[in-house]
DNA sequence: ATATCTTACGTTGATATCAACTCAATATTC
DNA sequence: GAATATTGAGTTGATATCAACGTAAGATAT
């Protein structure tokens, strides 16, 4: 009781009520809980259903095009490889033309899982989107999202 | 090349265009690491920034009750707390009327951690704020955050 | 009062997340 | 061509996340 104020309790109404951390980081658990169960069938999880989509392209993406495609660390994408590369779902091939990268690449198994997952993710985000009310429309979120996404917080740089 | 049909790249560039689920995940993976950062200097995560600023409440409350506002699994926030109450800034006692439950409190040490965080979470955040493109209103992401955060999906149970 | 049920937590095991550090291959500079 | 810088990944250590299982206290039924 020398310094600095104590933090009222409208101030943590405030906090919980305004800041967008907290909020995306909610809804990033449920929303991850929600296609975790729904996925569960096929025996994927949210996240490897993400990280297997964006591995179907035409060219074998690098480690490190993908990590920022995804918005995350590299080295989180090295642990998130493991169990598709266990599984056999996914191939990480050194790049024969820069032999410190890597190339991910999807198997036919992998191929196979995607396809059996898909009917499960439309009908499951459908189920969302159907459900928001009418003024939040799915693609402003999206779009907000997107923009919470950059890097160096919003502003670009 | 039998049963199903092939994923194509259309397909994949539909998915993330559209799905809630990844944007969720990515922008909360930005804004912790922004908040991460930004909370540094005195030592706190965003994640424990949040949940320090949950227990700042009149009455105790439940470690049940702390989970269900954050949203979180019971078991993931007794892992949480273990950093917090390790350093001394949260205090979790058998509650004497039920000797089940537990209630949690942040001590003056987490009160004094919190005060210093405050000014930094309202920097940062004013500058998220600001950033966002102007029909992208921050009270409209809340809104949508909230309505994605329903347990049951969003239809609510 | 005893047996059963329910509630509130904890523990374990698997995966996810990132910062800090290290290593190896390529690129650049001199 | 040797020294330096840059780039692409992996490893380690700490925390986060949840499902499945276990435990103890309170509530209910018989």
């Amino acid at each position: 009781m020398s310094k600095g104020k104590i933090v009222s309790f409208e101030t943590t109404r405030e906090v919980h009520d305004r800041c967008l951390c907290f909020a995306t980081q909610r809804a990033a658990r449920a929303l991850a809980r929600r296609f975790d169960a729904a996925l569960r069938p096929v025996g994927l999880t949210s996240g490897q259903y993400s990280l297997l989509m964006s591995l179907n392209r035409p060219e074998p993406p690098s480690l490190g095009a993908v990590a920022e495609l995804l918005g995350m660390d590299r080295t989180t994408l090295t642990a998130n490889l493991k169990p598709l590369l266990r599984n056999g779902w996914a191939n990480s091939a050194v790049d024969p033309d820069d032999r410190r990268g890597r190339r991910l690449s999807l198997t036919a198994k992998g191929r196979k899982v995607l396809t059996a997952a898909l009917p499960i993710w439309r009908r499951t985000h459908a189920e969302i989107d159907a459900a928001l009310p009418p003024p939040l429309a799915p693609r402003a979120l999206q779009a907000g999202l997107r923009a919470l996404a950059v890097p160096e917080g919003v502003a670009g740089r």
